[in-house]
DNA sequence: ATTATAAATGAATAACTATTCATTCAGTTT
DNA sequence: AAACTGAATGAATAGTTATTCATTTATAAT
């Protein structure tokens, strides 16, 4: 098959891997994930997983990372590009949490499907900790930087980026448990929404 | 052992079943709580859940609905209390939101493990749906009539409860996540936070 | 007391699933 | 083209866990 040569370098087999577990978590759930299942999904033998990731526990943490990864290249791109002015920064920032890419309910799937299992799971846990506290100190920097330039004497950017990160994240389990008459569009209205109620001047006419 | 009579109504070891499923889950998550570990935590034998619940499937389903009952019928009481002024609703129902039973860790575990496996179980799904609808329908209500009591002409209801909501969600995730330096006060902190972007002069300074 | 009833037990079973590894196979080197 | 290399396969194995049900036990009824 050429489709499928046996040279393929170990990193692209990897990521196939990868990209059918997040689909098989997206229809079977992290319990009903069977490494057949995976690996079928990937159209490769049973014994793959095993090989590339050695047990099921190493690729689901790899999955996991494999998504915060994607979420945390996107922002720092935003975050660390000379190019844009702070206020669209915010709104590229914003675009991105609600965009094809993060939105796209497989990935939200797997998201919450880690999620629900953090408590238990160390490893989980720390991998979310390492992003979340990172993602927050940009963006409240950011925050900070516009109450200076656009004189908002009264926000408290700390709160800001709790308050839209809550939000943000909240919009997302919404896209995933109502998956018709909602889209990340509306989504992303909601939270421009949210900004323009403590930048007034920056966000209150933006689609 | 007079702690556990066999005379005991179905209705109690039922219950006793999924307090102690609750706190598998919390611990173990979904995948990993076993039939022996949630009947050893009841202090009682291996067999008792089928006896009781049929299938582990089905006392999962009742650990769901018991946690969504609870949660909708602690807000019912609230909007169907005579007594209490709109405004003093929605406070009421910020409050629940962030009180000790619901913002108790182990149960928010069980909701983000739930949440989690929603998109892949129909019937979860449509246990989440009908207390989210319900209870949408009343926030929102709430919210139309402060507006109309307090003349905030340009605030859009719907909007506010898909916002509220959604901030909500959030910030249990956030409870969930960072177990230190952060709790369910700080998280209602930034509720109403929110809520008195939207009615000013009616929360802008309530603790 | 004796019998009847229903709840509870837990060893045995059945079903499922991760992991192993001897073998196969494709591609590369000599 | 023969030998070599390492990726890939999948049948077999090992381990785990839900479910069953014959038996035991507590309570109620007579």
């Amino acid at each position: 098959m050429s489709e499928n040569p046996r040279s393929m370098p170990a990193k692209t087999r990897r990521r196939q891997l990868i990209k059918a577990t997040i689909k098989c978590i997206a229809k079977n759930g992290l319990s009903g994930t069977t490494m057949a299942d995976v690996t079928s999904k990937a159209g490769l033998s049973l014994g793959i997983v095993n090989l590339h990731f050695e047990t099921k526990e190493k690729l689901l943490i790899e999955t996991l990372r494999f998504i915060t990864d994607e979420y945390r290249n996107g922002l720092d791109k935003i975050f660390f590009n000379d190019k844009l002015s702070v206020e669209e920064k915010i709104i590229a920032h914003v675009s991105f949490d609600f965009s094809r890419a993060i939105t796209d309910r497989d990935k939200l799937a797997v998201w919450f499907a880690f999620w629900g299992e953090t408590k238990s799971r160390p490893t989980y846990m720390s991998i979310c900790a390492d992003y979340i506290d990172e993602i927050a100190k940009n963006l409240t920097s950011l925050f900070s930087i516009l109450k200076k330039e656009g004189n908002y004497t009264s926000v408290d950017p700390d709160l800001v980026c709790i308050c839209y990160t809550a939000l943000s994240d909240g919009l997302w389990l919404d896209l995933l448990l109502t998956p018709k008459g909602w889209d990340a569009d509306d989504a992303k209205a909601v939270a421009m929404h949210y900004l323009a109620t403590q930048f007034p001047n920056n966000f209150s006419h933006i689609r």
